[in-house]
Order: C-alpha cells, then sequence, then structure tokens
DNA sequence: TTATACATTATAATTATTCTAAACTATTGA
DNA sequence: TCAATAGTTTAGAATAATTATAATGTATAA
C-alpha cells in the first residue's frame, strides 16, 4: 500500500498542490496493481462509494485533465459517448468488450509491434493505438 | 456523376425509403472520389452551403446513423468531443493530425497488416483499428 | 502569518446527441 | 387510382457529458 506522501511528492514534481482531494483521487487511481480503466462517471462513483467525503464533479474532471496533461493518465478513444481514462500510461493497445462495455489492456504479446511505413510528410507521430472491438461470438446479429 | 437512381435503388436494397432528404445525402456523401472524413456537424454544414433546401439536424442524425447500421458508413473513434464517419468502409486505418483536426486514410501500404495473436477467450474479433495521431513537428509543446 | 495564487465547490451554461409528437410522404393493396 | 398505414421529417424539448463561473476555501512563499 503506498502512503499518500507518496502522492504528494508525485504530485508537487508535475506542479500540483498536494490538496485532500486530489491526494484522495491518487490514492483510488494509482494504489492498485492492475490498471485501471474507468469513466470520469466510474471514478466519481467509486469515489462516493470507497471514501466518506463527497468530492464535487468538477474537481473530478479538473484533475483527471490535470492527471492527463502530467502523462499520469492516458486517454483511450472508443467511441463518443464518453471519454474513457487509462492508469497504464505506457504505449499498449487495447481490447474493447462491446458486450460488457470494458477496456482490457493488451498484453506486448498478444500483437506485433505496430510498423508505420510511411507517415504524413512534415508532421512526427506522438501515439500509434490499436483498438480490437470484440464481442461474443453468438448474440451479435443485431 | 453517379445518377440519383443509383441512390434510390440502394436505399431501396438497404430496405430504406429514398425520401427527398436521403438521396440529397446520398449525393453528398458517396458522389464523390476520395473518402469523405466528417462530423454530422461537418455534414449539416455542407448540406446547407451545397444544397438550396435545408435539412433538419434530426433528419442528418437519422440518416447518417441508417447509413451506419447498414455499413455505408463506418464511425471513428477519435475522441469523445464529437463522433467522426468515414464514407470508406473497408477496414483500414488512420491518420489523425492533431493540428488541423483532419482525419486521413492510411493506405495499405503505409503499415502492415495487424496481427492479433490472442484474443480475449469466447469472444470474437468485430474490428481492429489502428489511430496514428500526428502533429507538426515544431509547434508540439503544450 | 499574511498575501497571493491556486483549488474546490455548487450551480449555471454549453454542446452534442436523442427524444417527442405532430405533420408529411412513400408504399401497399383494394 | 386512392385511401390506409407504416415509415419519415421536422422543430423544438429533453438529456447527458462536459466546461465555465464566481464565490469560498486552502497551500505556499515571503
Amino acid at each position: 500500500m503506498t502512503k499518500n506522501c507518496n502522492f504528494i511528492s508525485k504530485l508537487r514534481k508535475a506542479g500540483l498542490r498536494p490538496t485532500k482531494q486530489r491526494v484522495k483521487i491518487c490514492e483510488i487511481l494509482f494504489n492498485r496493481e492492475k490498471t485501471f480503466h474507468f469513466t470520469i462517471n466510474d471514478l466519481a462513483k467509486k469515489i462516493s462509494v470507497d471514501l466518506n467525503e463527497k468530492i464535487s464533479l468538477a474537481t473530478v474532471y479538473n484533475t483527471v485533465h490535470h492527471f492527463e496533461k502530467k502523462g499520469y493518465l492516458k486517454e483511450i478513444a472508443i467511441n463518443s459517448d464518453k471519454s474513457y481514462f487509462d492508469t497504464n500510461t505506457s504505449a499498449h493497445h487495447h481490447f474493447y468488450d462491446e458486450d460488457t462495455h470494458e477496456l482490457i489492456d493488451c498484453n506486448q504479446n498478444d500483437i506485433d509491434t505496430i510498423n508505420i511505413k510511411n507517415n504524413i510528410t512534415g508532421k512526427k507521430i506522438n501515439s500509434v493505438e490499436v483498438l480490437i472491438k470484440v464481442a461474443s461470438d453468438n448474440q451479435n446479429q443485431n
């Protein structure tokens, strides 16, 4: 269990004041072994369940966006319904389960490294992301 | 220039009544050589510029979604701000220019075929899409 | 410890999208 | 051909996710 002081220095390093709310959100997001995939709503719900105190939705949005800017979270594009975020900020790919609306990290060995042979001239590549949409083998004839 | 009667039969084949509005939208979407990447707003704007008559925004939404369901359009996930659609419905990948917010199709030879070595058990793969985010080589230190 | 810059909050505003219900139109079959 | 009907369009209302606002609160630096 990571101690709060670690989150405090993590926040300080990013130039973010270690407020009570930010530390709490850090605990929820980063105090875990496995990657956490979430929408803002998931996180807000988790906060109100796990914590006793309430954190304003605006703060949750602000904090998540701050963390994303600082590279502590990655946004994953799936569809335009909502924003998904990922605590795993390393370059990796995703499965998206269309039945359960769940995001799952690809393992290194699930997929070969993507090799871009031609890029747009004058541009540099910022990210390469693969999204593999899966669904149950039956029930998928809508 | 494809004649309207082709769009009428295209719509009929999909079980969609060839209404004036749908045929007009077909003309805008499919009467072109190059792939068209658009948001609903882009399309609505293009309709009001290219056509004299106005088509209700609700109809544009309905029609685009109908076309997507019938496989005439593909939705491309980029971010959660808005929905992007593509008239190129074949399996292919995209560059996304973060400066201009423009989507560009990958050519077959820009990228190797993606090989998924392990899938989630009990699920079938519905799609595999690569999104390559690019930006101008300078001006990209925000 | 006090001024200040930054954060949090509730709530309002905004934006993209979907819903609604009334008016309209393509199609079917008498 | 013509009504019945099933599907379509429409403007505007409703919804949902997100962002802005402005007042209050708090961490930090001097």
